[in-house]
DNA sequence: TAAAGTATTGGAAATGATTTTCATTATCAG
DNA sequence: CTGATAATGAAAATCATTTCCAATACTTTA
């Protein structure tokens, strides 16, 4: 038997059924090379089954965002993009972006040095803000070697 | 003479005017305690001086944003969010977030530890990506004490 | 298995933030 | 002062996202 996807179990836990639609937008988040809106997963969608509409498309991202599958992100371009999150237990990640071509790179070399400063941070913040904190990102903006010329 | 605002000779370097409803975008941007909306923002301008209109309050900000003077942020609340920008030289800050109320805490009680885990993480991204990185921002996600109960 | 209840879906219409258009007004250089 | 340019405001247009609602699909219960 084949070995299902990381959020299988959370998606059938939370009661949901994973329909035909609903496989489809994670098959198309799950092998997205970049940070898709909502209309680039329609489009995709639409393309393997015309039925599909854009409507359920959001209904079904909201639904992955609720249960934790699925990130959110919004980088002042007045839609959002979506992201597959990353296997539990796995590193996380962190983004470059190019201020130029507005290129993302997602990258996740952390260190041991980033993870215990991350961990101390977020301990100084739970105890002077009283905050449980219980996600970060970084975001790291820069220009990529295409865009400083050669 | 009384001392200007750090953004002032950035703004007359751009060729820009320096009017009123300008003016008033920039005082209410000072004086918020909180990222405000473009709305937000119409609202307390109309107040000041009843002919200013949404359009140029948006305009306004634009024209701030690109002179690095205001930064935009969107939290997936489908509006965007404005903050004046940290003055130059300053230590910059972060972002607290409750997920359950949406309240932002800005906080830049940065220590030298993060301070130089920032320097090397930087090297490190300049290094392997090739990206020349101009700035960064940290966003913690987490419930405040209120959202928690008691 | 059939009936009934619930979850899911898709299209159309509604919403709401942001942008564009365009005519008017204010400011600056000569 | 006069012409050129920058800035403004109202209304209309856009565009992403949400809401409504009727039609389907699945699951459970009798």
């Amino acid at each position: 038997m084949k070995e299902q996807p990381w959020w299988y179990g959370r998606l059938k836990d939370s009661g949901a059924r994973l329909t035909e639609p609903r496989e489809i937008v994670l098959e198309i988040l799950r092998s997205a090379r970049e940070h898709l809106t909502a209309t680039d997963i329609y489009i995709q969608a639409h393309r393997m089954k015309p039925s599909i509409g854009l409507t359920t498309v959001y209904r079904t991202l909201e639904l992955l965002i609720k249960l934790g599958i699925v990130q959110k992100f919004e980088l002042g371009e007045g839609k959002a993009r979506f992201e597959l999150v990353d296997k539990p237990g796995g590193e996380g990640h962190h983004h470059l972006v190019c201020l130029k071509c507005r290129k993302i790179i997602d990258y996740s070399d952390i260190t041991n040095d980033e993870k215990e400063f991350l961990s101390r941070v977020e301990d100084r913040l739970k105890r002077k803000y009283d905050f449980k904190i219980l996600d970060h990102l970084m975001w790291f903006y820069g220009v990529c070697r295409e865009c400083r010329g050669s």
